[in-house]
DNA sequence: TGCAAAAATTGATTTAAATCATAATTTCAA
DNA sequence: TTGAAATTATGATTTAAATCAATTTTTGCA
């Protein structure tokens, strides 16, 4: 079993100002599960009994609409916490949450979580501040669909994916994660033609290069000028 | 000075769950504060030094995007709290909130509320599933900006009002809140000439009635028919 | 390895809603 | 009370992006 001491995504959770003693604690109270590709960790609807804690991979957390279109609300990856809303809001999950590359994930059980956030303050305010922060996230991508178009949310997008996924390959930045066409549609609230139609209008514009389907950055400075200004 | 005790907001808010010595004790480290209709109480960029608790009043919370186009997050009332998302994620406030309807406001030191958060596990419990509740009402909207119409999201919002400042006057429901045609499309991320053109589509349903600028739902489940409802 | 299914691409067409323009109505301060 | 400014209302025009359609490429699994 491995220990949360030891996990690499504690650094960035919500646990990660307890001390050895008390992290061993959480270590006995959680189980990891291992999640191929295209598994389901929570489904929309379904009643949360605790929370998830990535350890290694990626996380879609989407919402279906009545008409079948998919929203993809936010990738989860390692150190962040899932379910984590519904739990606290006593709500049915309100997004499912798909692996859309093989993932560890421990689980946390409810009631562990309530004691700990009651016994120990730190805890609680790191919850508090990660709801805040995601709150904040949340709000600004709220406001920006409205008053944003669709290639300012894109560079909006990839400014995003070369700072949480990007690794130095040359002078350009590879945006490590695999997401179809169509998933990067469903984050920015766009037809998928649009997408790839704009991520060929980065190419010509030497912002972007396409190694197969893996999209590498260029320019990173001309792509948040993209993202943040609205001239055309 | 007003005692928190006495505050028809309270039972809402963050402090609901507080014993009467303790509400003493909030009660003292509060000030009130009163605001005219355009006052603003807290500007975009600006740190925040404590929270904000809407005693009475209305309060429109908003962004502004780099082409100055305004886009209101949400509106507060009576039991709200503002600018906590700010306060907790130490981050600058994103947002303006600007007084709608004259409101008293009580602004509590922030130094205090982190003590009362560390020390009483219920306020720390009650803060984080608000800000739970809220942050799914905000992903919500991001989605609905994104998977419903304008017309599906305007009869959302007149939805929304029904049940939160509807008034019974006869067998409609009077929407008890004073927004300009532009605050609405603000609300919805949409232009104020299509805000007006779907309100008078629906007054010729039969579905709303007008009477001056003030807005009457004839037929609430017909708008709940039109805004799609898709709660979990 | 081959092949069916899925995904990506490109082009043509449509459409919801923005923008532009103008007029009527309301609001509010002098 | 009145007149200018703001807001509401309606109509005409434009446009960004969706939808529809057809083809190519990639993927994954039998």
């Amino acid at each position: 079993m491995k220990h949360c001491e030891s996990c690499s995504a504690r650094k960035s959770g919500i646990f990660c100002n307890l001390n050895k003693e008390s992290l061993n604690d959480v270590s006995h109270h959680k189980v990891m599960n291992h999640y191929k590709k295209g598994q389901t960790i929570f489904f929309q609807g379904n009643p949360p009994m605790g929370l998830y804690c990535v350890s290694s991979g990626k996380i879609k957390i989407s919402r279906s609409g009545n008409d079948g279109k998919e929203a993809i609300i936010r990738i989860a990856g390692p150190g962040d916490v899932l379910g984590h809303r519904s739990l606290f809001s006593k709500e049915k999950y309100e997004a499912t949450a798909t692996v859309i590359e093989d993932s560890s994930i421990c689980f946390i059980e409810k009631n562990y979580i309530y004691s700990t956030i009651q016994s120990d303050p730190s805890v609680a305010l790191n919850v508090i501040e990660k709801l805040s922060r995601d709150m904040g996230i949340a709000e600004k991508k709220s406001a920006a669909m409205f008053q944003k178009n669709a290639r300012e949310r894109l560079a909006d997008l990839f400014v995003e994916f070369s700072e949480d996924y990007g690794l130095k390959v040359g002078d350009l930045i590879k945006l490590d994660i695999r997401l179809s066409r169509e998933e990067i549609a469903s984050l920015i609230g766009s037809a998928h033609e649009t997408v790839i139609r704009l991520i060929s209008e980065f190419k010509e514009e030497g912002i972007l290069v396409l190694e197969g389907k893996t999209i590498l950055v260029k320019d990173l400075e001309k792509l948040r000028l993209f993202a943040n200004y609205n001239d055309q």
